[in-house]
RNA sequence: GCGCAAGUGGCGGAACUGGUAUACGCGCUAGCCUUAGGAGCUAGUGCCCGAAAGGGCUUGUGGGUUCAAGUCCCACCUUGCGCACCA
C-alpha cells in the first residue's frame, strides 16, 4: 500500500503546464491593481561546470517566499537571466578555438534545462542575457552617460556635463583647457594609474577584485602596473554609499562590510614646508591633528612623486640608497608586504621639513609602511601616539615626543608617570605620594623652575619625592611639558630603562600600601583618573592622554581637552594659519573599469588626434563585439580587439576625421550593475526600461546573494543605480537605493564538511539528484539541511529522510482523497460529507502549523518550517480531514513541494493552479489547546508532571501536583516556603 | 592585532520575551513483514547507576544573578568568517 511519490510522471508535466498557463508570469503594471513583490536572486554566470547544488539553495529559498507572496495576492516578479560575459568562457575559447558566444549559448542551455527541472517559479518571459547586443546596447549607453556627467558636490548628485560651469580663467585659455577641465570632472574618465595586474589572467583588476593582493578569479598574486585605464568616479559616492545604507534593510554584517570597505576617516590635511625651499610643501593626512606637536619626522611612501622630484633636482644626497629601496618595494608583492611587517625605510638626506606647530625641523623618510594609495601617500609620524611610528622610531632611533594633555584636576602637582614600551603613560597625583618602584619602566614628570638643571631636578624629584635611587640606572630625557595652572613651570619627562612595571606603592599615612595593578583598579587610594589609565595600560593600548602640551609648545591651548575637542581646536588653528584644513578620506578608490580581454562589452569610445576621446553616437549603438581570430590576451596588456585593424578604425564623431576605437572591454560587473532594472521591462527597444515599469517594480523587495559580492557587485550596482537615479534616468519615486532588503545564503559543502571540488571528486550534480529523487525532494532537502545562512554539508542519508517524508505526505493525501466522499462546495472547491461543525483533534496542530510555516518562510527559517510540516504530516496519518482543512495542508506544503501538491490539488477536481490559490489563514481560536502538561519543580528540580485544563489557576494545579507520588515524596510533608506558578508552564516549590 | 558570528547527542540541527534541553531528520538497536533487501512498518535511543520505580550528571571552560539559565552578567578557551602597516 505504501506508494512512492511518482515524481517522474508528475514533475515534467506540471512544469510544462505552469509555463503554458503563465502561472509565474508577472503581470504588467497596467494590467493589475495588485501590490507588487519583486524577489531577486543574483543571476548566474553560466559556467561550463553546470549548475552547482549551491545555486538551488538560494533559488528555492526566494522561490518559497515569492510563492507565498503570490498566494497572498501579490503580483510577484521572480526573474532570472544570464551574467554571461566573463573569463572562463574566454579561456575555454582560447583552448578549444571556439567562439565564446557558442560556448556561452551551450552553457546557458544547460543551465536553463537544469534550473527548469527544479520547478522554480521564474518568469521566463523576462529572461535576459548580458551578452545579447540588445542588452549591452544599454550598458554601453550608460557608460556614455557616465562619461557625459560630473558630480556636483554642492548639490550632492551627478549632473550632465552640459551643466558644468567653466570658470572664466579656464574659458580664456581656449578649447584645450576647457576640455581638460571637463575631463577632470567626468564620472567616467581615462587616466594613467597604477593598477592591479594579474599576470596569469593577463588582465587589469579593480581594487575590489584584488583584495589582499590576490586575484579574485584565479587566486594568484597580483602585480602593480602603470596603465591608462577607464575609471569610474565611484569615490564621489563614498559618503552616500555609507549614509544611504540606513534607508535599507540589509543584514548587519553586510552593512558593516560595505562601510569598512569604503573606509571613511575624518581628520585634517596638514602642510609641512620643506626648510631648504619655502615653496616646497608636503601634504599629509592625519586623523589626529591634535598630536601635531608630537610629529617628530615625516614619512613618504616610496612611490611618492616628491621623492622622484627631489632625486631629479638633486635635493637629496643619498640617491643610490633611495633608489635601491624603491626597487625593493616595487618588487615586493602586496602579499609579501603584508607578511613581513618589520619596519624598513630610508632617510631622505638633505630634506628637512618644518613642523608647523612648533617650527621644529624634522627629518623626512621613505618607508613602505606608508601606502601610496591612501590619504596623500605621506604621513606625519607621531611615535608617542602611534604604534607603527613608535616601532619605526625605536628602530631608527628617532625622537619620541608625547603630546600630553591632562584635565585640570590632575595638574596640581608633579606625579609619577608610568609608561609601557608601547607608549602608554600612567599618572599618579603627587599628593598621593605614589613612588615609582624599582622594576618599572617609567616616565615621570617633575615640576622644575625655569632654568633649573634638568638632571638635578630629576634627582631631587626621584630621591626626595619619589624615594627612588636612580644612580644605578639610565634616565633618558624625553622632553618637557608646560604646566597650565602654574605658568612658567614645566614637567620633565624621563624614560628610565630596565624597569618592569608590576606593582604600585602608595603612601597611606605613615605606612606604604603595595598592590598589583589589578588590585589598584579597585583600590580606594587610587584616583579614578589613574584607574582608567591602568585599565588602558593593562589592555595594552597605545593611546596616550597626557599632561601639559608637549615639547616647546608655544601655547597651552590643548590642555584639559578630550581628544575630539582638541582635534577640533587644532583643525581651526590649522585653517586659521593656512597650514592645513579639515579633510575626510576614504579607502575606496575609483573603479578601474577597463579590461584587456575579448569577452566583454566594447567600450563605446573613439580617440581622435584632434578631438581626444569622444563617445560614439546613439545610433551607432550597440557597438557589437566583432569576431576575432585570436582571443589570446597579450603580455603587453593590449586587448585582443586591438588586432582587429578594420574594426579599430573609426571616424571621429566631432570632426569626422580618422579616429580609433577603444579596444579594452568592460568588466563583467558592468552588465550586472543594472540588470534588475531590465527585468522590469526586458524587451523595451526605446529605453533600458520604461519609467512606468520602474515606478511600479522598483525597488527590489528582497535580494539574495553571496557574501563574496558585498564589496563587488553589491557596491558597484548601488553606485550605478544611484548615478542613474541622480541623472533622472530612474524615476525619483523609486528611491535612491535599488534593493530594499538584502539577505545572504551560505554554502553547501561536500559530504564530511569539506568544500565540493572536482579534484576531491565530491561534487554532487543536481541532475543526478533530480533523476533519483525528483525536484520536490531536492527542494525540501535543501531547505531542511540547516539554517539558511549557515554552511551545511551534503548528506546522502539525509535526503532519504526527506524522501520518506514526501512519500508519506503523498500517501496520506491519496487516502484523504479516496476516503472522503467529495461533494462540490459553494466556493467552487469541495467539501466532504463529514459534519463540518464537530471539533477535530487535528485542528489544533493544523492551525499551529499554518502559523509556524508562514512565519518561518517570512523569516527565512526554512529548516524549522519543514520540521513543522513533518510533525503535522506524522499527526495526520490517522486523521480524517475536512476537505477545506486538507486543502490548507496542501497549500502550506505547496511552496516546498510545488509539483506534488499541484497534482493532488487537481485530483481534488481543481482546475486552476494551487500556486495561484490563496494562502490559508490560521484561526487564532484553534491555536489554543484545551489541556496542558505542567512541570512540577521542587527546589529547582523537576519531580513530576500534571495534566490540567489550560488556564488553570495555582490552587487547582497545586492540588493536582500534591497528588503525584513522586512530588509527595519530595515535599516530605513540609509546607513550602515559597511557590511560584507560571500559568500553563510550571509550578515550582521551594522547601 | 581589530571587527563579526558561532560552540548543544554518534551526525545535521531544535528551543518564542529565562520556565520540563536534546524537537525534526539522519544513524544505531530490537522486533515484524519479505525469497531477499541498502524497501516498508513498530518500538527504543544524551550520559552514568538501577530489574524497575527512581536517582545523579549534561548545552566550550570557570565564576555570578535567579525559585528556575543553552538563554542574562563577568572572565577565559576554541573554531569559522571578514578586514588587516588605512596614518
Amino acid at each position: 500500500m505504501a506508494e512512492k511519490y511518482p515524481f517522474k510522471d508528475i514533475e515534467p508535466k506540471w512544469q510544462q503546464w505552469w509555463e503554458a498557463h503563465g502561472v509565474y508570469h508577472a503581470e504588467n503594471p497596467d494590467k493589475t491593481e495588485k501590490q507588487k513583490f519583486y524577489g531577486l536572486v543574483e543571476f548566474p554566470y553560466p559556467s561550463g561546470e553546470g549548475l552547482h547544488v549551491g545555486h538551488p539553495r538560494s533559488y528555492t529559498a526566494i522561490d518559497l517566499i515569492t510563492r507565498k507572496r503570490r498566494m497572498q495576492n501579490r503580483n510577484v516578479m521572480y526573474p532570472i537571466g544570464w551574467d554571461a560575459f566573463g573569463l572562463p568562457a574566454e579561456n575555454f575559447a582560447i583552448k578549444k578555438k571556439i567562439h565564446p558566444s557558442i560556448v556561452t549559448t551551450q552553457n546557458i542551455a544547460t543551465f536553463k534545462r537544469q534550473i527548469q527541472s527544479l520547478g522554480l517559479g521564474f518568469d521566463w518571459t523576462r529572461e535576459i542575457n548580458t551578452t545579447d547586443p540588445a542588452y549591452y546596447r544599454w550598458t554601453q549607453w550608460m557608460f556614455i552617460q557616465f562619461y557625459e556627467s560630473w558630480y556636483d558636490e554642492k548639490m550632492g548628485k551627478a549632473r550632465s556635463i552640459q551643466e558644468l560651469v567653466i570658470p572664466q580663467d579656464v574659458e580664456l585659455k581656449g578649447q584645450e583647457a576647457i576640455r581638460a577641465y571637463k575631463d577632470a570632472e567626468r564620472m567616467a574618465y581615462k587616466a594613467k594609474t597604477t593598477i592591479n595586474w594579474c599576470p596569469r589572467d593577463k588582465i587589469g583588476l579593480s581594487n575590489e577584485e584584488a583584495q589582499g593582493g590576490i586575484c579574485d578569479r584565479c587566486g594568484g598574486p597580483v602585480e602593480k602596473r602603470e596603465k591608462e585605464q577607464w575609471m569610474f568616479r565611484i569615490t564621489k559616492y563614498a559618503n552616500r554609499l555609507i549614509k544611504e545604507l540606513d534607508q535599507v534593510d540589509y543584514l548587519e554584517k553586510i552593512k558593516t562590510q560595505q562601510i569598512n570597505w569604503i573606509g571613511k576617516s575624518e581628520g585634517a590635511l596638514v602642510r609641512f614646508v620643506i626648510s631648504t625651499n619655502d615653496q616646497e610643501i608636503v601634504e599629509v593626512f592625519t586623523t589626529r591633528p591634535d598630536t601635531l606637536f608630537g610629529a617628530t619626522y615625516l614619512v613618504l611612501s616610496p612611490e611618492h612623486e616628491k621623492v622622484q622630484e627631489w632625486i631629479e633636482s638633486g635635493a637629496v644626497t643619498n640617491v643610490k640608497e633611495i633608489k635601491k629601496y624603491q626597487d625593493q618595494t616595487r618588487k615586493k608583492t602586496e602579499i609579501e608586504r603584508q607578511e613581513n611587517k618589520e619596519k624598513t625605510g630610508v632617510e631622505l638626506k638633505g630634506i628637512v621639513a618644518i613642523n608647523p606647530a612648533n617650527k621644529k625641523e624634522i627629518p623626512v623618510w621613505i618607508a613602505d609602511y606608508v601606502l601610496s594609495g591612501y590619504g596623500t601617500g605621506a604621513i606625519m609620524a607621531v611615535p608617542a601616539h602611534d604604534e607603527r611610528d613608535f616601532e619605526f622610531a625605536k628602530k631608527f632611533e628617532l625622537p619620541i615626543t608625547p603630546v600630553v594633555r591632562v584635565p585640570d584636576e590632575d595638574i596640581g602637582g608633579c606625579g609619577a608617570v608610568l609608561e609601557t614600551v608601547k607608549g602608554m603613560f600612567l599618572f599618579q597625583k603627587r599628593d598621593q605620594k605614589a613612588p615609582i618602584q624599582p622594576g618599572m619602566i617609567a616616565l615621570f614628570g617633575g615640576g622644575r623652575e625655569p632654568g633649573e638643571n634638568i638632571l638635578s631636578c630629576l634627582k631631587r624629584e626621584l630621591e626626595e619625592e619619589l624615594e627612588l635611587d636612580i644612580s644605578k640606572r639610565t634616565a633618558k630625557y624625553i622632553g618637557d611639558a608646560a604646566s597650565r595652572t602654574r605658568p612658567g613651570k614645566y614637567y620633565s619627562i624621563f624614560h628610565i630603562e630596565d624597569i618592569d612595571l608590576k606593582t604600585l606603592k602608595l603612601h597611606e599615612g605613615e605606612s606604604i600600601v603595595e598592590m598589583s595593578l589589578q588590585e589598584a583598579l579597585s583600590h580606594k587610594l587610587v584616583t579614578e583618573f589613574t584607574k582608567k589609565r591602568i585599565e588602558l595600560f593593562l589592555k595594552g593600548y597605545s593611546e596616550t592622554v597626557f599632561t601639559g602640551n608637549g615639547i616647546s609648545m608655544s601655547s597651552d591651548f590643548l590642555d584639559g581637552l578630550e581628544t575630539p575637542k582638541a582635534t577640533e581646536k587644532m583643525i581651526s588653528w590649522l585653517e586659521k594659519n593656512g597650514v592645513g584644513e579639515r579633510k575626510t578620506t576614504f579607502k575606496l578608490r575609483d573603479w578601474v573599469f577597463s579590461r584587456q580581454r575579448y569577452w566583454g562589452e566594447p567600450i563605446p569610445m573613439v580617440y581622435c588626434e584632434h578631438c581626444g576621446w569622444n563617445p560614439i553616437t546613439d545610433n551607432e549603438l550597440p557597438l557589437v563585439l566583432p569576431d576575432v581570430k585570436n582571443y589570446e590576451p597579450t603580455d603587453t596588456g593590449e586587448s585582443p580587439l586591438s588586432t582587429m585593424t578594420d574594426w579599430v578604425k573609426a571616424s571621429c564623431p566631432i570632426c569626422q576625421g580618422e579616429a580609433r576605437r577603444e579596444t579594452d572591454t568592460m568588466p563583467n560587473w558592468a552588465g550586472s550593475s543594472w540588470y534588475f532594472l531590465r527585468y522590469c521591462d526586458p524587451n523595451n527597444k526605446e529605453a533600458f526600461a520604461s519609467r512606468r515599469a520602474m515606478e511600479y517594480w522598483m525597488p527590489v523587495d528582497l535580494y539574495n546573494g553571496g557574501m563574496e559580492h558585498t564589496t563587488l557587485h553589491l557596491l558597484y550596482s548601488r553606485f550605478w543605480y544611484k548615478f542613474l537615479f541622480d541623472r533622472g534616468f530612474v524615476p525619483s519615486s523609486c528611491g535612491s537605493e535599488p534593493y530594499a532588503s538584502r539577505r545572504s545564503h551560505a554554502m553547501i559543502l561536500g559530504e564530511g564538511g569539506i568544500k565540493m571540488s572536482k579534484s576531491k571528486g565530491n561534487v554532487i550534480n543536481p541532475d543526478d539528484v533530480v533523476a533519483e529523487f525528483g525536484a520536490d525532494v531536492f527542494r525540501v532537502y535543501e531547505m531542511f539541511m540547516g539554517p539558511y545562512d549557515m554552511d551545511a554539508p551534503w548528506d546522502t542519508h539525509g535526503i532519504q529522510g526527506v524522501k520518506r517524508f514526501l512519500d508519506k505526505a503523498w500517501n496520506i493525501s491519496l487516502q484523504q482523497i479516496q476516503k472522503a466522499p467529495l461533494i462540490k462546495g459553494d466556493q467552487g472547491g469541495f467539501e466532504n460529507v463529514f459534519d463540518l461543525e464537530d471539533v477535530r483533534p487535528y485542528e489544533n496542530i493544523l492551525h499551529q502549523t499554518i502559523k509556524k510555516v508562514g512565519d518561518d518562510i517570512d523569516n527565512l527559517r526554512f529548516n524549522t518550517a519543514v520540521s513543522a510540516l513533518m510533525i503535522l504530516t506524522n499527526e495526520l496519518q490517522t486523521a480524517d480531514l475536512r476537505a477545506r482543512d486538507f486543502e490548507s495542508y496542501l497549500k502550506i506544503l505547496a511552496p516546498f513541494a510545488p509539483h506534488m501538491t499541484e497534482e493532488l490539488w487537481h485530483m481534488l477536481g481543481r482546475e486552476d493552479s494551487i500556486h495561484a490559490s490563496s494562502w490559508p489563514a490560521h484561526d487564532p481560536d484553534k491555536l489554543k489547546v484545551s489541556e496542558v502538561e505542567i512541570a512540577v519543580q521542587i527546589n529547582g528540580k523537576v519531580r513530576g508532571q500534571v495534566k490540567v485544563p489550560a488556564g488553570s489557576d495555582e490552587a487547582f494545579v497545586r492540588q493536582a501536583a500534591e497528588q503525584v507520588e513522586n512530588v509527595k515524596k519530595h515535599l516530605e510533608g513540609k509546607t513550602p516556603k515559597k511557590i511560584i506558578y507560571i500559568k500553563d508552564k510550571i509550578l515550582s516549590f521551594v522547601i
